[in-house]
DNA sequence: ATATATACATAATTTTGTTATGTATATATT
DNA sequence: AATATATACATAACAAAATTATGTATATAT
C-alpha cells in the first residue's frame, strides 16, 4: 500500500490563479519550480496535473497564453484575462475561507478565544 | 455556471481521525453535524462521501466500530484502533504542513519575514 | 556518450468526490 | 391523519482531479 504522496487536491488550479495574479506572467515548468521553491521542495506539482489544468483555465478563458523560443526552447507564458483576474479573486478567497475552516478542525483551541 | 461545491479534496479521512482523536468516539451523522458547527455551516459532509470514507478507514484497520439501537435508531459509532492513532497523528501533521504550505503561496508576505 | 535539466503534452488508471436513490424510525407541522 | 423534516445508515452512477507512465525535443553538465 502505497503513500498518499502530493495532497493537492481541488486546489491547484487556484495555486496557479494566484501565482499568475502575483506576476503578471509564468510558463509551466516555472510555476512547479516556484511552488517548489515556495514550499522549500514539500509541493512538487506533477506535469501530469499541471498542463491539462493549464489547459482547461485557458479553454475557461481564465488564462491566455503566448509561445515564445527561448534558448532553443518553447515557453508557452500564461497570463490572467480580466475575467481570469476577477474569478482569481473570488477564488483565493474561497480557498483561504476553506483552509481556516480545516484549521478549526485540527486546531480545536482556536474556537471562541 | 456551478458553484465549486465541496472543495473537500482528500482531506475527508484525516478530518474524520483528527475528530476521533479528540472526541473517543463518533458516528457518521454526529460527524457530519460537528463539522458543520465548527464550520459555521460552511463544511457539509456528504453523505455519499462520508460512509464509503469511513468503511475504507475501518477496512484500513484504522477504525473499528459498534452499532448501538439510541432512540430507536441504529447509531453505529466508530473509534480509533491504535494503529489508526499512530496513523491519525501523523496525517493530521502532514496535513497541517501542506495547509501552511498553501497559505506561504496565497499569502507570499509570510516569506521571510 | 550519457545523464540531467528544461519544456511541453497526453493516455491510462486511480482516488475521491457529487448526485441520486433507497431504507427506516422519530418528531414536528398542517 | 397525513406530510414534512430530522435522524441514521448505505450504495450505485457519475464526474473531477489527481497519479503514473510515456512520449517528444533541446541544452547543458559529467
Amino acid at each position: 500500500m502505497k503513500e498518499p504522496k502530493s495532497m493537492l487536491k481541488g486546489s491547484l488550479s487556484v495555486i496557479i490563479l494566484k501565482l499568475l495574479q502575483d506576476r503578471q506572467r509564468m510558463y509551466g515548468y516555472e510555476i512547479t519550480q516556484k511552488v517548489k521553491e515556495i514550499t522549500a521542495g514539500d509541493i512538487a506539482i506533477t506535469e501530469g496535473a499541471l498542463y491539462p489544468t493549464l489547459h482547461k483555465l485557458e479553454a475557461d478563458e481564465l488564462l491566455e497564453s503566448t509561445t515564445e523560443i527561448v534558448e532553443g526552447r518553447a515557453r508557452k507564458y500564461y497570463f490572467l484575462t480580466q475575467k481570469g483576474n476577477q474569478h482569481s479573486v473570488s477564488a483565493v478567497t474561497e480557498l483561504q475561507n476553506f483552509l481556516n475552516n480545516i484549521q478549526l478542525i485540527l486546531n480545536p483551541s482556536l474556537i471562541r478565544n
